[in-house]
RNA sequence: GCCCCUGUGGCGAAAUGGUAGACGCAUUCGACUCAAAAUCGAACGCCGAGAGGCAUGCUGGUUCGAGUCCGGCCAGGGGCACCA
């Protein structure tokens, strides 16, 4: 045995037979039980940062341990290779979008490689390749013809100068990233997936995901958001009838204004005859389209003039609005407020000097003349609203509803925060929605023996805009049905939809259709899926609804396609910017960390310049950013096996880690370490029992730990073990839990693990070996140490026999002169005594 | 603005409501060495000579007992439907 361990070499060593063993291929027909294990695949974004080699080391960890367990074991990887940074590229360094992410692929790959990850390549995946997006336009259709496709209008950000859509992170401060110039939110026609129509279906299911985490249930609980509400219609002065959504249909006697959205039909009507509507119509669409900025911005309100009539009583007008913070999109895209009930409400009330009422009692408060300062939503008693008086918020909403439905002027319905999803993305890189638009048949689907509909290639990114708009031949085509000139759909989908099956394909990929059903199944659902926490809603609900989606046409017989999931938290790290002036409006330049060199009180400089750099907020690794670490140096000098024994280390893998270097020089110690171990095996004679012990429960721990995904403890528990056995005399105790040690840590550190399986005489690979057993008799400790307590506070400790009888226990306690002392002559008036574990003597 | 999460030594952290700080990093001291590296041993929350006291973001509560459960704050992070 050689006595210093050179990972480079052994990395490679091993990587390559793994690859030419097809080791961690992955076999549809084999009788061993099956386990998916999957990592979230990355987008090829140039070079894989901290956070991918986090995310993969722990589903590695994962597939090598149930291997190890007896399992077949698929853990694929891919990539998820369409999207707008590809397109950014294009326009910046004058290369094709698929030129571009190939070689990123190219370069991710090698990287990945790089780390000895037990994928099976065999089933490797681009979105981006026609044989992937061609399979998922098949979907698309069949979705299509199943009635969960439709098109309707939708809002995108519009950037007036550049004419053309700008994606939400394009919008900087409600301006154009390129163009400065102010986004105004335009109407488009656009294709939906009907996400709503298993709105309950998603909502129930989160139920039995029992291995997923709390927080991600209720996050995508809330996000539902179901509730019970009511919609009724309010009769209008000038005799239309206006209908509104309310999910507090209880505090219907506190209304004291009706608003509707700029592009509500009423609105429109009064602006074909009024320029000033027109104008503030027109001032209501300034601004992007997110949720952050809709509801942060200043609540603007048209009063039209019209009124409308209380639903309860005939006598009682409030007047009707137009306002920026109602939204067409939601409910019927009018509300009605109020004041005292509801923020948003009372904000726009104080503005226009409108009513403020109390309906629901806060505490003491009754009276009508509302007193804070802002709105109550809590819990409280109806109050000033006739029959609801008395009643709570339940039941009023209830009572109210009754009458309503009775009067039949509304009617009791469930409402859904969750929209229908729009995947229509007018861009290039992206998946080509297989329609044709004939101006006799409308929209029809690509024939199926016509796919893929594929990307052209030449197209040209000079000026803004989506090239599949303005290729010259491409979107011309003949209508399937009549064989009229018709027009080809250039919208592509939204990525989000590439990542909502890309599991089914790893799992099946015939070329003749985007998974064979009964070979699939023998996967799904996936048994642990590993990703950022980030992925919590978006990605994981449009996942759960394609599965759906295609459990309703009868592709699959799988409602959820993650079992288990686990969110990794995301590794964090400063990023460093300068502001740049252009066009008179300032913007962040960001520079990589690799680029900035610090001074002793902290402020940093570009190395190569000297120019000052900001220091910005820590946050997550991002390439817009520019604040992501490169692995590769880490491991070209340490090797495989430490980074990912460092990346396993001392942080809990659910949090969000800022990245540090200090620690691998630790990790890179410790390989050293069971080197030693393994290279100074010796034969030796007799029992230790105390070693045998700490090995058994360690066996038994860490296969706990990497079950659970707590690789920190698990290498905690292996720094206990690795110290103990080097300080264990010579013994055949000490020999056995070496060999064992090999195979406990073989998971983590794969490559000396084969180097020492392979140095140790053993046959064949570690890759391929038992997890070692446990004898469950040496799990149990024969003595505990007992905490003794006075008044709740540590005073003494006793070691006794485990189970230990309680009088026994208590006495040895009263007994211990420190407690005798601390009682100063007090008599215990009670004592707590739990077993193996503690006395609390309360004086 | 709304939803979710996190907060413990100089740092990363551990702790079924039951001995707070296991394990690692850094630091200091010692051994080995001509020397260095590597390695090995020891110390290492704060105050205190000691006995002991104080400590898990702040604050209030539940409990024999709270880092852990509940209420109210503060700070940081993630998501908010076109970043992926």
């Amino acid at each position: 045995m050689a006595s210093r361990f050179n990972p480079l070499k052994a990395d490679a060593a091993w990587q390559k037979a793994w690859e030419e063993n097809r080791t961690f291929a992955a076999r549809d027909d084999s009788p061993k039980p099956k386990s998916y294990v999957l990592e979230m695949f990355p987008y090829p974004s140039g070079r894989i940062h901290m956070g991918h080699v986090r995310n993969y080391t722990m589903g590695d960890v994962l597939a090598r341990f149930r291997r190890m367990k007896g399992m077949e074991v698929l853990h694929p990887m891919g990539w998820d290779a369409f999207g707008m940074p590809a397109e950014n590229a294009a326009m910046e360094k004058k290369v094709h979008p698929g030129a571009w992410t190939r070689q990123n692929i190219a370069t991710m790959k090698a990287q990945l490689k790089r780390l000895g990850f037990a994928l099976d390549w065999t089933r490797e995946i681009a979105t981006c390749e026609p044989d992937y997006y061609g399979q998922e336009q098949s979907l698309f259709l069949d979705l299509y013809e199943a009635g969960l496709v439709y098109r309707k209008e939708s809002a995108v950000n519009w950037d007036p100068v550049d004419m053309t859509v700008l994606a939400n992170e394009q919008v900087i401060d409600g301006r154009g990233w390129r163009s400065g110039a102010l986004v105004e939110r335009r109407k488009l026609n656009q294709w939906f997936l009907k996400i709503t129509d298993f709105a309950d279906d998603l909502l129930e299911g989160l139920q039995g995901l029992e291995h997923w985490p709390d927080k991600v249930k209720l996050m995508q609980e809330n996000w539902i958001g179901k509730s019970e509400g009511l919609q009724f219609t309010w009769s209008l002065s000038n005799g239309e009838g206006l209908t509104v959504y309310t999910t507090r249909p209880d505090t219907i006697f506190g209304a004291s204004f009706v608003a509707i959205a700029a592009d509500h039909p009423i609105a429109q009507q009064l602006a074909a005859g009024n320029p000033e509507v027109q104008a503030f119509i027109e001032r209501c669409k300034q601004g992007g389209t997110t949720a952050a900025e809709l509801e942060t911005q200043e609540k603007l309100g048209w009063n039209t003039g019209l009124t409308a009539q209380h639903p309860f009583d005939a006598n009682w007008q409030v007047p009707v609005y137009i306002a920026n913070f109602v939204l067409m999109d939601y409910g019927t895209g009018a509300v009605f407020g109020v004041p005292a009930h509801d923020q948003r409400d009372f904000e726009f009330a104080t503005k226009y000097a409108l009513p403020i009422r109390r309906v629901v009692s806060e505490g003491d408060k009754t009276a009508a003349e509302f007193d804070g300062s802002e709105a109550y939503t809590g819990p409280g008693t109806l109050v000033n609203s006739h029959f609801l008086d008395g009643l709570d918020v339940a039941e009023a909403k209830r009572e109210v509803i009754r009458r309503a439905e009775e009067g039949n002027w509304g009617t009791g319905s469930t409402v859904w925060r969750l929209r229908d999803w729009g995947v229509s993305r007018q861009r290039y890189w992206g998946t080509p929605i297989p329609i044709i638009h004939c101006e006799d048949c409308g929209p029809v689907g690509v024939p199926k023996d016509q796919l893929p509909v594929t990307l052209p290639e030449d197209v040209s990114f000079d000026v803004p805009g989506n090239p599949l708009d303005r290729h010259a031949t491409w979107k011309h085509v003949d209508c399937p049905k009549c064989g009229k000139p018709a027009r080809r759909e250039t919208d592509t989908l939204d990525t989000f939809v590439d990542s909502s099956w890309y599991f089914l394909r790893f799992a099946s990929q015939p070329s003749d259709q985007p998974f064979d059903k009964a070979v699939a199944e023998q996967w799904l659902p996936v048994g642990q899926y590993i990703g950022g926490v980030e992925h919590a809603i978006l990605h994981l609900l449009y996942a759960r609804f394609f599965t759906r989606a295609l459990r309703h046409i009868g592709r699959i017989d799988v409602a959820e396609p993650f079992a288990g999931l686990f969110t990794q938290g995301m590794v964090t790290h400063a990023s460093y910017y300068q502001l740049e002036e252009h066009d008179g409006l300032e913007r962040k330049l960001y520079f990589e960390p690799t680029q900035v060199s610090f001074r002793a009180d902290g402020s940093a400089y570009l190395t190569d310049t000297g120019a000052e750099v900001t220091v910005g907020r820590v946050e997550k690794m991002s390439k817009s950013k520019k604040n992501t670490v490169d692995p590769t140096e880490i491991v070209d000098q340490y090797g495989a096996d430490a980074t990912r024994w460092f990346v396993l280390s001392d942080s809990p893998p659910e949090r969000d880690l800022e990245w540090s270097e200090s620690g691998i020089e630790g990790a890179w110690r410790f390989v050293n370490r069971l080197w030693r171990l393994f290279d100074g095996l010796e034969n030796a004679e007799g029992e230790d029992k105390d070693l045998d012990r700490k090995l058994h429960r360690t066996i038994a721990g860490v296969a706990e730990d990497i079950e659970a995904l707590t690789f920190n403890k698990a290498v905690a528990k292996l720094y206990e073990l690795t110290a103990a056995i080097e300080k264990a005399k010579p013994s055949a105790s000490r020999t056995a839990a070496i060999r064992a040690l090999v195979r406990i840590v073989a998971p983590m550190v794969p490559h000396i693990a084969e180097e020492a399986w392979a140095a140790l005489g053993e046959t064949g690979m570690i890759a391929d070996a038992a997890w070692p057993e446990v004898d469950p008799a040496l799990l149990i400790d024969d003595e505990v140490t007992i905490a003794v307590q006075v008044n709740g506070k540590l005073r003494d400790t006793l070691v006794m026999p485990k189970g230990a009888a309680k009088d026994i226990v208590e006495a040895a306690a009263l007994a211990s002169d420190k407690i005798v002392r601390s009682l100063e002559g007090k008599a215990p008036r009670k004592i707590i005594v739990v077993p193996d574990r503690l006395v609390n003597i309360v004086a």
